[in-house]
DNA sequence: TGTACATCAGTGAACGCGCGTTCACTGATGTAC
DNA sequence: TGTACATCAGTGAACGCGCGTTCACTGATGTAC
C-alpha cells in the first residue's frame, strides 16, 4: 500500500488505460443487448458481438471468458434499471388504486426507457443457459424480498405471516415481469394496444389486492 | 376420385410410404425436443436433430422448411398435451379448496409426465424466434377463452361481465404457466422443493380466488 | 523531470470444424392398365 | 396377377462460410528510481 499525496479521491481513481477497458467493456455489453433483440443469449455468436462493437474477436476475451459470462454481466446491468423502478414505486403511501395505476405507469415508462434491459430479464428468465437463468432467479428472488419488506410495513398487513407476505410479493413480483413482457410485445406505435394492456394489468392488481384484504378473513 | 371397393375406413387410409415419412417427421420432432431441454431454439441446429434421428442432413427438407418451421409444429404438439390437462380440470364442481388442491396436483402430475412439452412452451414463449412466440401466444389466448367459457358458467361468475371473466383467465393461465416453470425448475429428486412449489401455488390461487368472491362488493 | 523497464488492452493471421444448403442419385412404394 | 412406369423419402458428397480459440505481436500507459 504505497500512497501518493495527492492522489485523487473516491473509489476509483481509474487510470487512462483502466477507463478504456472499461469503455470497451461497456460497449461489448451494449453490442450484446442491440443483438438480444432479435435471438436468444444461447444463440449469439462471440464474433457478432466484437464485429458490432469494431473490435478484434480477440479482444473478447480481455473482459469475459464466454458468453455465458457475458449473459450474466447482463443480468446485474439490467436489474440495475430495475432497481429505479423499484425505488420508483417505494415509499409510495397513496390509496390502493392510485397505488395501483402508479405502478402500471411506472412499469409502462421503465418498459419504455429500458426496453433491452426488460426483454432480456423476460427473454432468458426461462432461457437455455443456467447459469444466466439462476442469475436472474437469485436477482428476482432479491426483489421479492424487499418488496416482502415494504408489504409488512403496510398496515394491510398485520396479522400476516412472513411467508403469506412473501407468496404475496411473488405474486406481485410474477406479475411485474408478465406485465412488462405484455408491454414488449405490443407494437410500440399503437397506444390502444399499450393501453388495453395496462387496463388488463390494472384489473388483475386490483383482484389481487381485493383477495388480501381479505385473507385473514376466514 | 377414384375409390377401390374394400378401402379401410378412416380419416388416413395411408400406404407405407406416408406412415414411414410421418415417423420420420416425429423421430425429428421428438429429437429436437430433447435437444431443447438444454438450449434454446434460436440456437438448435438442423445437422443435430438430423444425426440425432440417423438421417442425413437433407431428408430434414421433407418434412421442414427449416427449425423455425419445426418450433411451430412443436408449439401444436405441445399445446396437444396442455388440452389433456385441460379436460382433466374442467367439468370438476368441487367446493374452491378442493378445486384449487386439485388443479395444482394435476398441473404437477403434466408436468411429471410431459416435462420437455411444458419447457418448451416456458422458455420460449418470450424467446427469441417470432413466429414461435406468436403461435404460442395464439394456443394461450384460445386456452383462456375456453377456461372463461367455464368459468361463466359457475355460479360465483354471476354478474361478471365478459372482459373481467377473461382477465381473470389470463391471470389463472399466466400463474399455471408459472407454477408449472417453478416445477421444471425444481431438482426432480427433491420432493420437498417440489412440496413448497406446490404449496406457494395453492395460496397464491386461494388469494385470488378471494379476490374473485369480492369482486362485485363495492 | 527524465529514463528504462514492465504491463497489458487490443491486433491480425491462422487453425480446424461444423454449419445450412444444393444436387444428382437410389430404390422401395404406388399406380395404371 | 403381372408388367411398365411414376413418385418421392431419404442419401451422400460437395460447397462456401462463419464460428470459437490460439498465438506471437504492438504500442500506449503505468511504474520505479
Amino acid at each position: 500500500m504505497s500512497h501518493t499525496i495527492g492522489a485523487p479521491p473516491g473509489p476509483k481513481p481509474l487510470g487512462a488505460r483502466q477507463a478504456q477497458k472499461q469503455r470497451t467493456r461497456q460497449a461489448l455489453l451494449d453490442a450484446g443487448l442491440r443483438l438480444l433483440e432479435h435471438q436468444s443469449l444461447s444463440s449469439l455468436g462471440l464474433r457478432a458481438v466484437t464485429r458490432e462493437v469494431g473490435v478484434a474477436p480477440a479482444g473478447f476475451y480481455r473482459h469475459f471468458r464466454d458468453m455465458e459470462d457475458l449473459g450474466v454481466a447482463l443480468v446485474e446491468e439490467s436489474f440495475g434499471s430495475l432497481r429505479e423502478l423499484v425505488r420508483a414505486l417505494r415509499g409510495r403511501r397513496a390509496r390502493p388504486d392510485e397505488m395501483i395505476d402508479g405502478t402500471v405507469e411506472v412499469i409502462a415508462a421503465y418498459v419504455h426507457d429500458h426496453r433491452a434491459h426488460f426483454r432480456f430479464i423476460a427473454r432468458e428468465r426461462h432461457g437455455g443457459v443456467r447459469r444466466v437463468r439462476e442469475a436472474i432467479a437469485a436477482e428476482l428472488a432479491l426483489f421479492a424480498d424487499d418488496l416482502a419488506g415494504d408489504l409488512a410495513d403496510r398496515p394491510e398487513s398485520d396479522g400476516w405471516t412472513g411467508s403469506d407476505l412473501r407468496m404475496l410479493a411473488d405474486l406481485y413480483v410474477d406479475h411485474m415481469v408478465l406485465t412488462a413482457a405484455a408491454f414488449l410485445e405490443a407494437p410500440p406505435d399503437d397506444p390502444a394496444a399499450t393501453e388495453a394492456i395496462a387496463d388488463a394489468a390494472r384489473r388483475q392488481l386490483r383482484l389481487i389486492h381485493l383477495g388480501r384484504s381479505h385473507w385473514l378473513d376466514g
